[in-house]
RNA sequence: CGGGGCGUAGCGUAGUGGCUAGCGCGCCUGCUUUGGGAGCAGGAGAUCGCGAGUUCGAAUCUCGCCGCCCCGACCA
């Protein structure tokens, strides 16, 4: 039973000075987490019953799932790192130290390495596979910008499973299960989340998914197709274009453009001096970029901006990916700032990608690649050819949905879980191989999922909180149930300890407000702060023999019987 | 890493060169109070982030350092 009386625990009435979102200003005033340095808590005791409420559950889903866990130091050493390259890869994020005797360090931003030595250490024949394993574990990562209380700290604490398979067809049963294990895991915690299109990248696999608990407070942007369902991280959105259908436009033809180097200006000019109605979407914009030193010129409508975030996330392998600057251009003469168009990219020895928007057949209005001269009707497979497609321009709310066409939103929310194929990178990269039915060696290919556990006690907070205070789900509520005593006499203090006992003698986790000296009205405000779902006075209503019922979330209020509460009460919390 | 802001008691804050650094919450003592963050009286608690400098005099001005927050870049 919790005590109030003597638990460790000072509510605070004022929001903390360095907090923004809701989950940090009310987790810190209701005493469940304290700061000790940028992006890194101290959990006090109801905090830290709720975090290990959520890792239980956690815990309970990975097991039920049939995995199985172990552990990994947190402090590790460099040679495993040095393998995949991640020692250099991980750049400032990654906690290196020494000890003592000068050995390189670090603090585990994630464990893949280890996970994988652990399985070829122990085991070398497909008979073994497949099998996944997890843990749950301190993540250290050196973030140059900690954020939003617990959503983005520096220490943190992950659940972090492999699986490892003999073939593609294995990964995928595991990635699979892991899903179905995160689904019914996350529907536990309460949480509202969608499951979203998320872009491999720079780790190397093929499908991947997150899971992502929306709220205004989230720092990750997805589209969402709220007819269809369809949902995608930015990065991963598909852009669905019909054939072009036009007529077969007139050849091209050049027009003086003083003094248009944006696409704006150009349309003025258009309309100015061409006739009326053009629009920027009429209009090509050539972005040029630095891939690893190789330049590339992104074709988009000149409408729109190129999203450096997708071209990236869809151009695999690049490690560098960078804008123009005048060096590059002056590398390129034949490129003119402001006035470039696509027709000459070969002549030029550039690169060409074109969003799927610049569908073969259509015409555009383009820069000349002649200072202060655009050209118009410049057609996409009779005047220029692009290198290949890629989704590059920006996202917007009311573009359509890939797979029903509707107009998608674009939404925000917090990153609670992500899965995962990740392929052979590192069981090639740390040889872990088994021997197939013919005794040849092969490849273990390899998934690997995250679910952030101290970041789901943030998450739910955002999702379920009033002006009042946090409002916990049962299973992760600090107590079931947060008794009141109130009153100046023995009587009700009395009556709310037996109570206790009896709702705790039913299976039922208690919270006791049994502070003498503290009025009703500061009880009243701790029990919404801390947010237990159901609160039970025991104070006025004793006179007619009753107490009172409150349900945190609806604010609905009951008056029950004090003969019979504890079964009555039991029955309404294990409803819920 | 670029831009902006901030650092005064456990928390929230006032104080732009001049007396013993002020107030609210919280904390301690006593009395009263007990269904919506009680009242009165008394009290404890601050090297004003750290270090140098300017000055008769610095929380206040200058320089350096450290820490924290926000926007952006970054984020398996």
């Amino acid at each position: 039973m919790l005590r109030m009386s003597t638990l460790l625990l000072r509510t605070l009435r004022d929001d903390p000075a360095d907090a923004e979102v809701a989950s940090h200003k009310l987790l810190v005033r209701a005493g469940y987490v304290r700061r000790i340095a940028a992006g890194i808590y101290s959990w006090l005791p109801l905090g830290y019953i709720t975090f290990r409420n959520i890792e239980r559950v956690v815990r309970e889903e990975m097991d039920a799932a049939g995995f199985q866990e172990v552990h990994f130091p947190a402090l590790l050493p460099r040679d495993p790192y040095e393998r995949t390259n991640r020692w250099e890869e991980y750049g400032g994020s990654l906690f290196r130290l020494k000890d003592r005797r000068g050995n390189d360090m670090l603090l585990g931003p994630t464990h893949e390495e280890m996970f994988t030595l652990m399985i070829k250490g122990e085991f070398a024949s497909y008979k073994d596979l497949p099998i996944s394993i997890y843990q749950i574990q301190t993540k250290y990562r050196d973030e140059a910008r900690p954020r939003s209380g617990i959503i983005r700290g520096r220490e943190f604490v992950m659940k972090d499973s492999y699986s490892f398979d003999i073939d593609d067809e294995g990964l995928a049963a595991s990635y699979e299960k892991h899903r179905q294990a995160y689904i019914s895991l996350f529907d536990r915690l309460g949480l509202k989340y969608n499951i979203v299109s998320a872009v491999s990248g720079a780790m190397g696999g093929s499908r991947s998914e997150e899971f992502l608990a929306p709220c205004e407070t989230g720092e990750d942007t997805y589209v969402l197709c709220p007819q269809c369902g369809y949902a995608a991280n930015v990065e991963a959105m598909i852009t669905k274009v019909p054939a072009y259908a036009g007529e077969t436009p007139p050849a091209m033809q050049v027009f003086d453009s003083p003094n248009t180097p944006t696409i704006d200006s150009l349309v003025e000019l258009l309309n100015k001096n061409h006739g009326g109605g053009f629009k920027g979407s009429d209009t090509l914009k050539n972005v040029l970029l630095m891939a690893d030193g190789k330049a590339i010129s992104i074709l988009v409508p000149g409408d729109r901006e190129v999203d450096l975030k997708r071209v990236e996330a869809n151009l695999p392998g690049v490690e560098e990916l960078r804008l123009f600057e005048d060096e590059d251009f002056k590398k390129f003469p034949g490129l003119v700032k402001g006035y470039v168009g696509p027709q000459d990219a070969k002549k030029l020895g550039i690169t060409v990608y074109a969003d799927p928007r610049i569908v073969k057949g259509s015409h555009w209005i383009t820069g000349a690649n002649v200072r202060e001269k655009h050209v118009m009707y410049v057609t996409h497979g009779r005047d220029f050819e692009v290198d290949g497609f890629i989704e590059a321009a920006e996202v917007r709310a009311g573009d359509q949905c890939p797979e029903c066409a509707t107009p998608v939103v674009i939404d925000r929310a917090i990153e609670i879980g992500h899965i995962f194929q990740l392929g052979r990178k590192y069981a090639e990269a740390l040889d872990l191989t088994v021997l197939d039915k013919d005794g040849k060696a092969r490849v273990v290919t390899m998934g690997s999922y995250g679910v952030g556990v101290s970041r789901a006690v943030a998450a739910i907070a955002e999702q379920s909180h009033d002006e009042i205070g946090l409002i916990w789900p049962r299973e992760v509520a600090p107590a079931d149930v947060h008794i009141v005593a109130t009153g100046k006499d023995d009587l009700p203090f009395d009556t709310a300890e037996k109570l206790a006992h009896d709702l705790e003698a039913l299976g039922l986790r208690v919270m006791l407000d049994d502070r003498r000296d503290a009025s009703p009205g500061v009880k009243f405000k701790d029990a919404e702060l801390i947010g237990n779902p159901f609160i039970v006075i025991v104070g006025k209503a004793l006179a007619e023999g009753k107490v009172e019922l409150r349900d945190r979330k609806s604010g609905d209020k009951n008056e029950i019987a004090l003969d019979g509460a504890p079964a009555a009460i039991n029955k309404v919390v294990t409803a819920h």
